[in-house]
RNA sequence: GUGGUUGUAGCUCAAUGGCAGAGCACCUGAUUGUGGUUCAGGCGGUUGUGGGUUCAAGUCCCAUCAGCCACCCCA
């Protein structure tokens, strides 16, 4: 049904997004392509590979995995024929559908399976600064090893790519659930209230040792088993030090041995690989909100800002067994790639060469008479593999100068009636003004000469 | 989900209940073969939306939508 003129003036439709979601401009796209980029090179440089899931999932798929508050933040979906609307959800995470898709495809994978995903997540909160209700995760977990050497790649793998971003001052801090579990057991704390822990002790940083102390309190913990166990989350001695501190108290229970134990193992490897002390350290207040991790788990924060955490991951060895009845050691890490996105404009960390265009050249025109010849040399400099625009109106040559200023595009080609005659092009260079005549078969060896 | 706050030109923001404005951006010209700087001129608005009060509403009231902040939770 075509569209007709008096629709266009009288049903003009007002453009609207839906709450808490966002359109990308191609200046803002190039931003967060130079971001996915590296995050996807360094997954291919630890041998992670590509898994893709559909956006939506069977509600079975997901309910019962995140909380009966993450359930009333999910999106449903249906198509209009249907007459079951209560079917289908959008992905609330991306390590729920590997799970499904680790269960479902066990035949046709190889174990260890290092997977990473790049996509977008659907969650119904309220919007804020940095926090959508539509945004990207980007997941690297290792299904199938039990052994440390897994989380210590994980976490090398974080520390790698936060710092080809040029992150300047960044820390992953490092625990393990089963010394949490230990420190409550220690301290007498009733079994059902470990996750009363895990939520109080989160806020350690926004609410500090008193905060978190009353609220446990609040929460009906007994001020002794607090007491007791304040001094032991709050261990800040140096690196290993810190492990024995805990020993000392706790080295009679079996959980904790066992904690010790793997997180000794973990930094023996993360050692290995090079990754610098300054890059790491052990936090015992830092607790991760998801019920599912059952060993050490990460979270890395920006010194002195107060952004909150850009990854998070750790050791969920039973979660995939909810799909297959028997239990798959998995380990991972999840970048907040959205709120790194925005740290790498607060921080300045783009490369100039970040512009707002991915065109190197521009492309002049002048008319009927120059235009044949300027689609020619247009499709020679793209044969030569550079990025050239060809400029598509009849508009004088200041015009054309002035949009590829204004697109920031590095060079301009001006291919005049001149230039034709005498089979050269002039080749102007924005960022100083540089002019040049030369010969038609040097352009594109001249250009990539100065991109560099 | 709870509480607070804001919404005026593309952007940043003015306007005691009394003519809707400025800067930047954009367009045109000075300059139809030279951008960024400069100068002159110009375009641009259902004041988020819908009701209400009033002689008169950008301004006051109600509702609604959206943004921001804090909490809850999380990335």
């Amino acid at each position: 049904m075509p569209i007709t003129e008096s629709e266009v003036t009288t049903k003009r439709i007002k453009p609207r997004l839906p709450r808490g979601m966002r359109d990308f401009l191609p200046g803002e796209m190039l931003k967060r392509e130079y971001v996915f980029n590296i995050v996807r090179d360094v997954f291919h440089l630890y041998g992670f590979e590509p898994l893709q899931t559909p956006v939506l999932e069977l509600s079975e798929t997901l309910m019962g995995k995140y909380g009966d508050e993450a359930e009333s933040l999910m999106y449903g979906a249906y198509h209009k024929g249907s007459k079951d609307k209560d079917k289908l959800l959008l992905r609330y995470d991306l390590t729920v559908p590997l799970a499904r898709v680790v269960a479902q495809h066990y035949n046709d994978i190889a174990l260890p399976f290092k997977r990473y995903h790049i996509a977008p997540v659907w969650r119904g909160e309220k919007p804020q600064r940095g926090r959508y209700r539509e945004f990207y995760q980007c997941d690297a977990d290792i299904v199938g090893i039990p052994d440390m050497v897994a989380d210590a790649e994980i976490v090398s793998l974080v520390v790698t790519i936060l710092r080809r971003l040029n992150f300047p001052q960044f820390r992953v801090k490092i625990n393990n659930r089963k010394l949490l579990t230990a420190i409550g057991q220690y301290s007498g704390l009733e079994n059902g209230q470990l996750s009363d822990l895990y939520r109080s002790v989160d806020k350690f940083d926004k609410v500090g040792a008193d905060g978190v102390g009353e609220e446990l309190y609040n929460r009906g913990i007994d001020k002794d088993v607090i007491g007791r166990m304040m001094p032991l989350l709050q261990a800040h001695q140096p690196g290993l030090e810190n492990l024995d501190h805990l020993e000392a108290s706790l080295g009679h229970l079996e959980v904790a041995q066992e904690g010790l134990r793997e997180l000794r193992e973990l930094v023996t490897y993360i050692e290995a690989a090079g990754i610098p002390s300054e890059y790491y350290e052990f936090d015992f207040t830092m607790v991760r909100g998801l019920g599912y991790y059952t060993g050490p788990i990460f979270e890395t924060v920006i010194i002195d800002t107060d952004y909150g955490s850009i990854s998070g991951g750790g050791r969920y060895d039973n979660l995939i067994g909810l799909f297959r009845g028997e239990s798959l050691p998995t380990t991972g890490a999840s970048l907040g790639i959205e709120r790194i996105i925005d740290l790498m404009d607060e921080l300045d960390l783009y490369p100039a060469h970040i512009n707002n265009t991915v065109v190197d050249v521009l492309v002049t025109v002048f008319g009927d008479e120059t235009r044949h010849e300027a689609v020619k040399l247009t499709a020679e400099l793209r044969e030569a593999g550079i990025k050239t625009e060809l400029y598509m109106q009849d508009r004088n040559l200041r015009r054309q100068l002035t949009y590829a200023n204004r697109k920031g595009i590095p060079f301009v080609v001006i291919l005049g009636t001149d230039e034709i005659e005498q089979g050269i092009v002039t080749l102007k260079q924005f960022n100083n003004g540089d002019e040049m005549k030369i010969a038609r078969d040097e352009l594109a060896d001249t250009i990539h000469a100065r991109l560099t």
